[in-house]
DNA sequence: AGCATCTGAGACAAGATTGTCTCAAACGAT
DNA sequence: ATCGTTTGAGACAATCTTGTCTCAGATGCT
């Protein structure tokens, strides 16, 4: 095979980030196939869309994993708690653009099983951001479920600004990382 | 007409915020009335989209303007740019859902015509957020473009969350706000 | 070179979407 | 009640999309 199927399904998604409604021809030429041979991987648009889902919730709990977030959320300690959070910041940050579609995709909501998955990995961050509300690592003022939208909303400026080059991908965590904790108004503290 | 052509364009785009992709049937559906009168409204789906970003961009004008960033953006008072950015914020919040779709639509994109405008109102809030930071009502260690990336993220974390009902529309500007400011780390200084 | 496999180009039918049109019914103002 | 307007239902052709299929050429392996 010329193009790997996870190859494939990485110029799809970058293509569908910037056009969620690309047709499967659009898809295939974005990713420098044939239709046809698009349509040998997937049979269908639901099957490509279904795939697409799943691998990015793959990547989303990977990067859930890969924090360590099921042992923090159980943990009391807020060193352990920090740490899980920066790393889960920044392993979402990585896989923001990429992941991408997931983000904003209609497939993720009219796909039962695609919308389970991901309300249940909503969940798991969300019990994990009250964890950290409860150990003193993120304010406890504001509801954990915001605190989770607000991750998401970021995630998604991310990827846009990635996808216009305004930001450099080696900055994208350490912006994502300071504006979420610290907000953009100068600390209090500050010079 | 038993239905305005500002109450059809606020369903539509409600509607579309659900389902970006929906088709004329369908949201001629979602608005209450026939494909048919639909198209009296709007000749061609191009020119709805075209209708409706131009109202979200009004929207957001409208938020600029009457936040004062104009003024603000050419003063040195931190005192009037904290207000107008106050004001920004909370304009641009109450809008969010309904203005919903220019966030996100790829309709924004495609329209040349809308593309310059966006572009245009985003140049002038990015130099807004740089005065900002000049006066330090904003910390300056962030670019004021990706201040602004921030800004947009958060409009789509809370037009989720509101369509999602996860929180309510009152509570909305606060934690917009509270967000932006102060991200979600506990303050040095608190309890 | 010979063989098996994969690919691209394109034909094809089925279905969905779009935009236009007609006509009868509903509506509103007088 | 009547007239003029607006609406909804649906027919219709044109277009786009999708999914399947075929076949000739390219590619890779031995």
């Amino acid at each position: 095979m010329a193009v790997t199927r996870d190859q494939l399904m990485k110029a799809a998604i970058h293509h569908l980030n910037e056009n969620p409604s690309a047709s499967m021809a659009q898809l295939a030429e974005a990713v420098g196939i044939s239709r046809a041979t698009l349509h040998r991987h997937f049979t269908s648009r639901d099957e490509l869309m279904l795939a697409l889902g799943h691998r990015a919730h793959e990547q989303w709990e990977q990067a859930q994993v890969s924090s360590g977030l099921a042992e923090a959320t159980a943990s009391d300690d807020p060193e352990v708690v920090g740490r899980a959070l920066h790393t889960l910041l920044d392993r979402l940050t990585e896989v923001a653009d990429e992941y991408g579609f997931g983000l904003t995709d209609y497939a993720m909501v009219v796909h039962p099983e695609l919308k389970r998955r991901s309300d249940e990995l909503e969940e798991r961050e969300i019990a994990f951001y009250a964890t950290a509300q409860r150990v003193g690592v993120l304010r406890a003022d504001l509801s954990a479920r915001w605190v989770s939208c607000t991750v998401y909303g970021l995630l998604v400026a991310v990827r846009e600004s990635l996808r216009r080059g305004d930001v450099a991908r080696r900055e994208a965590p350490r912006l994502v990382l300071a504006t979420f904790l610290n907000g953009t108004a100068p600390r209090r503290d500050d010079a």
